[in-house]
DNA sequence: CCTCAGAGTAACCATATGGTTACTCTGGAC
DNA sequence: GTCCAGAGTAACCATATGGTTACTCTGAGG
């Protein structure tokens, strides 16, 4: 019955790619260190020495995993139409996309925690993985911007800062959602309990920058003394 | 020169501690499968044997590890003294705890993250781990209760998101720090910095749960549809 | 139609790894 | 003082693992 698999076309670039999909899944699913370079090769429908001729190594090939994965975020905001939206749609369509994104990409949210784990030492040198930072932040400025000019954001929100919180109380709740429905007893993937989390969510983002009355920038007293 | 170390004295405690304390180091620092058993039977002073002695197998001792420090902030919490202090401020000590906690425990962080990459299969039947939840969530609901009495807190609010979300702000912060530090080209653990997290958060969290008007109990129209 | 860069393969290797075997030693109970 | 449960040790094992060697095959350019 076992009829030897036909020789693979030659093609380069496939190639590649079913070894970047593969490397993709098995990172997001094991981690770097659970992550096995053979299991991958065997994912990829590909001869392990494909790896080493394409990436040179597994933790080569994790840095490329890392930077498409950030790639393929970086685009998908930039091609959101945010600019033609007032400012307070926008930034809930920003926190939408933030949502929708990290659901319908699991794998991401996996291989952002990995990343971290070894201190983003595999990105560290990486100008593609650089090249993300960058646009996401003008596009929160330019939407905080375009807020406070027309008087319904209050000023002087930092735009990291908002961004952190924008993808924290998403990322948080999805990535750590096993050990959540343990402890607290309760669904977090069902239709209801994610329209809910995403409700809660928007209220907090726009709360957290909604202006209330004239001439003040910050009801609540800022007492971020550390001890 | 290389005298033979002396035979450990026999105290079953103190070696399976050492193990613990060495494996929660470990498993922080490389996650569940970059560990090795070898080098926590070394950083613990300890024999490999001991480690399946006292825990079984890798995976075991990996619970155990959770189990520990899912107590060890338990404990922690359970131990403030919110209940003599008024909600806003209850709130903002909960919120100072929890910063403070993981700023003193990165270990903790590092290995909710494994735990989760795992599907917290880990623990899913440990009757330890679970005990870890309610206390916490009794915690912020009393806190939101006498806020609603007080009136400074508008009603209705889940406990369990609001939960999530105090977690969420400061340990995306922490844990994704090392990425956002490339990607935002900021330093985020400067004694400022931290600083300005803090206050940051800590403005979150109040005006998201502040009653602005009289009988308004929500000023944000929630829609949570999801597509 | 020939050529050959380089795509693809299988078998192999040194070492690392989780786990075990077979043993010795110690300190509290009597 | 004697005993022995069980704490502690070292050497070992089968297998898994990242990486390499030595090779064949293919298809685009001339």
């Amino acid at each position: 019955m076992a009829k030897a698999r036909p020789r693979k076309s030659r093609d380069a670039e496939v190639t590649r790619q079913a070894i970047l999909a593969a490397a993709t899944a098995e990172f997001a699913r094991k981690g770097l260190g659970g992550a096995r370079v053979d299991e991958i090769a065997a994912r990829a429908r590909a001869n392990k020495r494909m790896i080493y001729h394409y990436f040179g190594s597994k933790e080569k090939l994790f840095t490329a995993v890392l930077e498409e994965a950030y790639g393929h975020i970086r685009s998908a905001e930039l091609a959101l139409p945010l600019t033609e939206l007032e400012p307070e749609k926008a930034l809930e369509e920003l926190l939408r996309f933030t949502w929708t994104y990290y659901l319908a990409h699991p794998e991401f949210l996996s291989l952002v925690n990995s990343a971290n784990l070894h201190k983003a030492r595999h990105v560290s040198n990486s100008v593609r993985f650089k090249a993300s930072g960058p646009p996401f932040i003008g596009m929160v400025k330019s939407i905080l911007d375009r807020g406070v000019a027309k008087g319904v954001f209050r000023a002087g929100i930092d735009p990291v800062q908002l961004n952190i919180t924008i993808a924290a109380i998403g990322y948080y709740y999805l990535t750590n959602r096993f050990t959540g429905e343990i402890l607290f007893e309760r669904d977090f993937m069902s239709k209801t309990a994610l329209a809910e989390r995403f409700g809660f969510n928007l209220v907090t983002i726009l709360r957290l920058v909604e202006k209330r009355r004239e001439n003040e920038t910050d009801g609540v007293a800022i007492s971020a003394g550390q001890g």
